[in-house]
DNA sequence: GTCTATACGAGGATAGAC
DNA sequence: GTCTATCCTCGTATAGAC
């Protein structure tokens, strides 16, 4: 470190102080930090440690740890409100709408499995203000929606929209949830590997499915 | 205070000074303050207030915050481990069984709807230590026999029973754990009325059954 | 932009009077 | 058993050099 003879162009920089990666590494580590802990317990020296970053920058980019806490919410929460409103569910028939529904949600927690737990820490510590702002619960809307039209058509039996709505929505989320738990059971299966997710999302779906159609 | 002329018989303090007492709205203080914030995030002090009494009293009483944590798991889990222990299901029918099965699930989580919420902080803060001692795991074990029965007897479809039982769990259990996001949604009802949760129950038996019966 | 060193406040835990 | 006062660690946030 001290004996760099071959650096001869200081000019570019890059690879030691960059701003973007620097910034984007914070937030990685920030993210694993706020999703087992939440804001409160979450320790901005913990999350500086995993950068190897110094814990300084954190609040030079981010400005305080709430700064960055909702930055990591803002990111999180991205990919799942972009799906949503792209899913043009209308054309479609309650069953084919639904199934789209689940598929696009167990994509999108498969590709960000920790959102689960962030949203989890963000409703029972802060009574879901994020939550509510964000508009993610046009999410939840989207499905009650779907529902709602099912009982009407006559596909689905008669259950209540809102109730089933959460009922689902704890179908898919609560394995990504429970982890900690669900790890002890005895059987080695590594619950995040594609295989496992794969799995998950194909017997979420057909538990739903069948689970609202009409007998 | 000053004056209480009254008080003429010192003998018996038990209103002022009672251990029991003190204990017992201690632990149930904790209990919210745990299954709000988990044990790292949780304040003493915000124990202490609720309580009305010293914040010495619980380290008199449990030691230290882990210590009152531990009481807290402990008596938690207590209703739910007795109810599992009592349920003797294998002389049943599979669907019977299940019915029965969560019925109990149900009607415990609605005695205490706290207890998901210090679950799930213990699985995702603690990695589920305490969870993977105290032989909760015995409940998932029930259920994913159950589901093994009901398959191999065919009164059940083709499901994975390890995955379909992390997901019957979710279905029963979400509702109680996203009560902070989910009371956002347009609707003036209290999520924990009796009236809610008895249908809660009622929506996620159903769902449940419909989903793991072969069509 | 990044680091090291440090100020400062919050909160866990204890001492000792009553 | 209960309280008040206090100690001291830990963790957030800032100052200032490079």
């Amino acid at each position: 470190m001290a004996s760099r003879a071959k650096a001869e162009k200081p000019l570019n920089t890059k690879q030691v102080r960059d701003a973007e990666a620097t910034q984007a590494v914070i937030l990685a580590a920030a993210e694993e930090e706020f999703a087992k802990h939440g804001l409160t317990a979450a320790r901005t020296e913990a999350i500086a440690a995993k950068t190897g970053v110094a814990k300084s920058m954190i609040y030079y980019y981010f400005k305080d740890k709430e700064g960055l806490y909702q930055a990591v919410l803002k990111r999180s929460h991205s990919d799942l409100l972009q799906t949503s409103q792209q899913l043009d569910l209308d054309h479609l028939s309650p069953e084919s709408a639904l199934e789209k529904f689940l598929t696009a949600l167990l994509d999108c927690v498969a590709r960000n499995p920790k959102l689960p737990m962030i949203m989890f820490h963000e409703a029972v510590q802060n009574q879901g203000q994020y939550y509510k702002r964000s508009s993610s619960l046009s999410i939840d809307k989207a499905l009650v929606e779907i529902l709602e039209r099912g009982v009407a058509t006559g596909a689905f039996r008669q259950l209540d929209p809102f109730q089933s709505a959460i009922n689902i929505m704890g179908t898919c989320l609560f394995y990504f949830i429970g982890i900690g738990n669900i790890q002890h059971y005895p059987q080695g299966k590594r619950l995040l590997s594609k295989a496992m997710l794969e799995q998950h999302s194909q017997e979420a779906i057909a538990l739903i499915l069948a689970g609202v159609r009409k007998a």
